[in-house]
DNA sequence: GTTACTGCAAAGGCTTTGCAGTCTG
DNA sequence: CAGACTGCAAAGCCTTTGCAGTAAC
């Protein structure tokens, strides 16, 4: 069954990128293969790495690019930072993130309650909204209990 | 009184600076300065552009990096994005943002009842919560009548 | 057979690092 | 005066662009 889930997903995926004009190749069959499941927030480079294990034929620049086109097409996102590598969301639903400003780990949260947030009309007057996002800034239990044990500085 | 209340800020950042070990230069009260009032999320570039034309010798590498001092500091804050320079917030109280998907803009917006927005404390266990900001996405007005514009493609 | 995609290489843009000279406290 | 800061230069990353060969349709 769970060959069966997949095959179902791929074929989701193929059809999508007819939709958009797009050839199915092996690159881009193997790239989004491997970010279904992946929940951490992975950088072209970790995507890359990942995937060149299995596929050592492939190059940066073509997980790259793919990437990119997968962002255009809808099926990825990318994730809001404070700067450094550009990282993806392979979750495209609503939800809610926790940003470790210590390790830069990025944690998905999921709540209906912040989903149903509701804007002022006059700050959304005119401004066409496509998302909502809640962003809790702090630091994670790892980092946390790193900062404690060094605590006599 | 316009002045009175500058120089108060001014005294304010100067002492915050001693608090943080960090010395009075010229260039760090000229960025300072030039900073309060600015509400656009300015690059490091657009600030190093503004100030230069009034400080013509002052570096770009000093306005970089005293940007970074003063996040370090807490007197700015860095602006979550997907990607692009990096940009600053001279504003560090809870506030929420409106991102234009289109052409970069971030404009601040202010709402009592989402700085009181509660985390589930199965999702914020263990995490230390250093803020909370909700992120909008999408068009804002410009862009959206731009594209109205352009409609027939 | 066309058109688009891949892989390689180079260019580009922003950020970071190193150092000597200069200034603050 | 000592320690820190500035300005200049170079190095480092990541991302983007260009092109010839190759693969999908």
């Amino acid at each position: 069954m769970a060959d069966h889930t997949e095959s179902l997903v791929m074929d989701e995926f193929m059809k999508s990128c007819r939709a958009h004009g797009l050839k199915v190749t092996p690159q881009r069959l193997a790239i989004y293969k491997m970010l279904q499941g992946s929940s951490e927030h992975p950088s072209a480079d970790a995507v890359y790495r990942r995937i060149h294990e299995q596929y050592p034929s492939i190059s940066f620049d073509t997980v790259n690019r793919t990437l990119l086109t997968f962002v255009d097409m809808g099926v990825i996102d990318t994730v809001e930072s404070h700067q450094g590598v550009r990282r993806y969301d392979t979750d495209t639903s609503t939800h809610h993130h926790l940003h470790c400003v210590k390790c830069g780990k990025i944690v998905d949260f999921y709540d209906a309650g912040l989903n149903a947030i509701e804007i002022p009309a006059s700050v959304s007057k005119g401004f066409t909204i496509l998302g909502k996002r809640v962003i809790i800034s702090g630091i994670c239990p790892e980092c946390t209990s790193k900062m404690q044990s060094q605590e006599g500085h």
